[in-house]
DNA sequence: TGATAAAACAACATCGTGTCCATTATAATT
DNA sequence: AATTATAATGGACACGATGTTGTTTTATCA
């Protein structure tokens, strides 16, 4: 246990400090918090703060790094082939979304941090396009190019707004639906 | 003449101040980016910046509202009716984007504003949306949110990407792509 | 050219910042 | 339980950006 090696006072600290800095962004961007009210907030000293992050922006980018790797491992855990439908990459990436849905929320908001955006972008890319795409021959490179990040990027913002709506509706129909979008576009949802 | 009213210092002010402003930003995020920089940047007092903006992010508010504005009003003048295809609307945001490609460039980039990338996704929206999804009846309601907000998403994440690559196909290419992407998904484009 | 208004200049208090160090409190070890 | 180690606290500090104010200089407009 490598984890066991941290001193109890160390993780609560962190812990406080990443969930006073998350209930802030739930309220205001990040450009307006400061070190002092965040601090404040997480009781926290600000000598200590500073002893564990340079400022908020690298707390907000520890926070991300978090959910990033467990988002990586749990997807890694599946050990999904090549030949594995693309619907499966997407429902997993989309429970695991559903199961972090505070953080996921908060972070790809309005407040949130378009960067989280980018890596999560990354990942969705890295999972589904290489079962997807690659098993059809595309016609133009960089036209390929642009249709993968079409895909995710379209992926990740209904994403966004169904976490904004609360969920309405299962990870299943989301997946299945942005499995369609992907795929067949629009012309799958006309009448 | 309205504009003829402002006094020649005032328009300067504003301008050299802008134009600042887009440097900086092309270099590195607004958060780190001071008023005293910026005005050292521009040559203009500081006393007179905050004559005119509150801060750096309300001058940033300021520009994106200009494109933003001046877009509005170009799609207007095309006058488009519902019948007319989506495609021709599409055709008209790229165009308009690869007129003002390094203002949108700088925006849409890293240390732009993602705010700006919103106010952006809501034209494309009631542009393109209005005139091609109505068109047909949609099965559900939240669901047609949904598949409207990956369409636009997708888009404008292509745009980006595009002028990221320094538009090295033509706004019409771009525009049957996601014409494309968008009615038939991936699909259309399998060998 | 004279009236008007904007920009520049200088000075100011304020606030958050980042970094000290000494002290206190708590966890880990024996 | 006592000891050791180390993390957190509290206070102080200089520093720099901020936002404001009043005065002077400069440019524009009519």
């Amino acid at each position: 246990m490598v984890n066991s090696k941290v001193d109890r006072r160390v993780k609560y600290t962190r812990m406080v400090l990443k969930e006073s800095l998350m209930k802030l962004l739930n309220e205001k961007p990040i450009n307006t918090i400061t070190v002092k009210e965040l601090c404040a907030l997480a009781d926290v000293n600000r000598s200590t703060f500073y002893s564990h992050y340079s400022d908020q922006y690298d707390l907000l980018s520890k926070i991300e790094e978090e959910i990033i790797h467990d988002m990586n491992d749990t997807l890694m855990s599946y050990n999904v082939t090549q030949n594995e439908d693309a619907l499966v990459m997407i429902e997993k990436i989309v429970e695991y979304i559903a199961a972090n849905s505070d953080s996921c929320r908060i972070l790809l908001s309005e407040n949130g941090d378009p960067s989280f955006r980018n890596r999560l972008m990354m990942i969705a890319h890295d999972y589904t396009m290489k079962t997807s795409m690659n098993q059809n021959m595309m016609i133009d490179e960089e036209m390929t190019e642009y249709a993968s990040w079409f895909a995710v990027s379209g992926s990740i913002h209904v994403l966004e707004s169904w976490l904004k709506n609360g969920m309405n509706k299962s990870p299943k129909q989301m997946a299945e639906m942005i499995n369609h979008l992907i795929n067949k576009g629009l012309a799958s949802f006309k009448a």
